[in-house]
DNA sequence: CTTACATATGAGCAATTGTTCATATGAACT
DNA sequence: AGTTCATATGAACAATTGCTCATATGTAAG
């Protein structure tokens, strides 16, 4: 058995303690999952676009308009968005309008607001 | 007044609900702060040394053996998540214990956790 | 079928980030 | 003092990210 990390040479736990540890230590791929999600949150453009649609769906150019973007950079946002499925859109005529994908995200930003508050 | 965003000609909403979305825009620096904090929580290997802290308070070499990283690739985001308060730590003789500073840190992994297992 | 408008997208670039490696700090023990 | 162990930190580097710019797609109206 060999060393691979440079660590510590005693472990500092009960050895029930480390098992629970192991245990609770989410899998690879939904760790990949949830740093993903996070990341997604980890951007002033995109929780400002959020909160704009926490009050009401809008199309592209209005959200562009409100959160002071380019209309390039909302759209490119917009798909980080759709595609962690934070959002949700329906077509009408040229425009597209965005909205929450369900209230999850309110939560979400609302735990955040709460820890840096205090 | 100067057009300084390609967006479009219309508004798409009422008049109401414009003022609305700007008063619900947190500021310039609660956004920073916000996604700052988003983006500690979108790194892997920090959620994976929260989870583990979750269960107990760990040394640093402990957190490095569990999380199968190195102990200089922790100690850098220990001081990350200490930073953001995330977590706190006490000294005993050679070796720091850290903790989770308090139960947002749960609460917010629980709530990303919901958001991706549906 | 053109033209105009709303949105999407690809390439390119600067800025940020996470890890490794080497080294520094600091505590405990001889 | 010197040695060992636990942790912290700085520099460097690759990888990722968010924006801009130019352009493509798609819809509606003339």
């Amino acid at each position: 058995m060999e060393e691979q990390f440079d660590i510590c040479d005693y472990i500092n736990m009960k050895e029930e303690e480390v098992k629970e540890v192991i245990r609770n230590i989410p899998s690879e791929d939904k760790l990949y999952n949830l740093s993903d999600l996070f990341k997604v949150f980890g951007d002033k453009t995109r929780i400002k676009v959020l909160y704009a649609l926490s009050v009401t769906e809008m199309c592209v150019c209005d959200i562009a308009r409100l959160t002071e973007m380019t209309q390039s950079a909302i759209s490119h946002q917009l798909k980080t968005l759709k595609a962690s499925k934070l959002v949700k859109y329906r077509k009408e005529g040229k425009a597209t309008f965005y909205s929450l994908a369900d209230d999850h995200v309110k939560t979400i930003l609302e735990q955040g607001k709460n820890h840096i508050e205090e």
